[in-house]
DNA sequence: TTGTTTGCAAACGCTTTGCATGGAC
DNA sequence: GTCCATGCAAAGCGTTTGCAAACAA
């Protein structure tokens, strides 16, 4: 199997945001009007937005909202599993609805950060055989130039 | 092809102390007594340490050494192309002199990174032909347990 | 001698924290 | 009414930078 539309992948497997809402209610967690415009935010798009992003794209629309509060929420959302934290650049964290297996596209250029297809190739049972490492999570980087920056710039 | 013995991969493919002074001096970068020890500490081990680690490391033994330096140094090793930086943590680049395509194993408990095997599954073609993404780098990082963590907690 | 590299210290940017206020339950 | 979440500001931490001194070539 090879889903080559991201944005479909992003439709089928990722959250939504009435999903997350209630992942966070039945963990007992207090949905917050700045919590709700966060995980609005991070579910509607398909990239993977930075908290300063986040924060800035929420700042016109949202009544008092401060960065460590987005911080903090996208921090609560890792820790409920429902995001994934991507340590794409030294000073700049990243952040996922997707929890499927896929590769991220980095671009190298421009930031920007896309997902595509799925991997298979590495399995957990393979490597704990060989030498007793247990694995929890996959993540799949691939670094280059994407399609819109190749255009533009002649290289 | 799945050679898994980690020494036995760092031995075979990567550059020694010696190769990785002789293309500093190709390149017209001046060797000095900081750069010596950087290189000899970076080549002579099988793990992957941060800039802070490899610092301490020297510092006992190295006279006149300063933070900076290990950090310009690692930067000049990384344009040379024979050092990769990994953004493993958000706060702590860790740096490898194996540049072959292989899997980092990723303690989250006690942070070490190990290499295992090779990766194939992803090849920049398919990539290419399919969203116009030009693939310059994989990383693929496998986070989970070592095998020394999980003996040590009953986990 | 020349020009790169170093040490030092300060700056920088992202992220976290402490505490009083505010709001969800 | 409780107690968790927020805002604010300051601190924390890794990394980078500016500049004069040191040193490889």
């Amino acid at each position: 199997m090879n889903t080559n539309n991201l944005e479909e992948i992003d439709r089928i497997m990722a959250p939504s945001e009435a999903e997350i809402i209630a992942g966070m209610k039945r963990a007992g967690c207090r949905v917050t009007s700045q919590r709700r415009a966060i995980v609005a935010c991070l579910a509607g798009r398909p990239d993977h937005p930075s908290a300063r992003q986040i924060y800035r794209d929420l700042r016109p629309t949202t009544s008092r909202l401060c960065l460590a509060t987005v911080y903090n929420t996208l921090s609560t959302l890792v820790d409920l599993g429902v995001v994934r934290e991507i340590e794409f650049d030294a000073a700049d964290n990243r952040y996922d609805t997707n929890p499927s297996p896929h590769v991220n596209l980095v671009c190298v250029r421009c930031g920007s950060i896309t997902d595509w297809g799925d991997v298979v190739s590495v399995t957990p049972s393979e490597i704990r055989n060989d030498v007793g490492f247990e694995m929890e999570e996959l993540r799949v980087e691939c670094r280059g130039v994407c399609a819109r920056c190749r255009n533009q710039g002649a290289d």
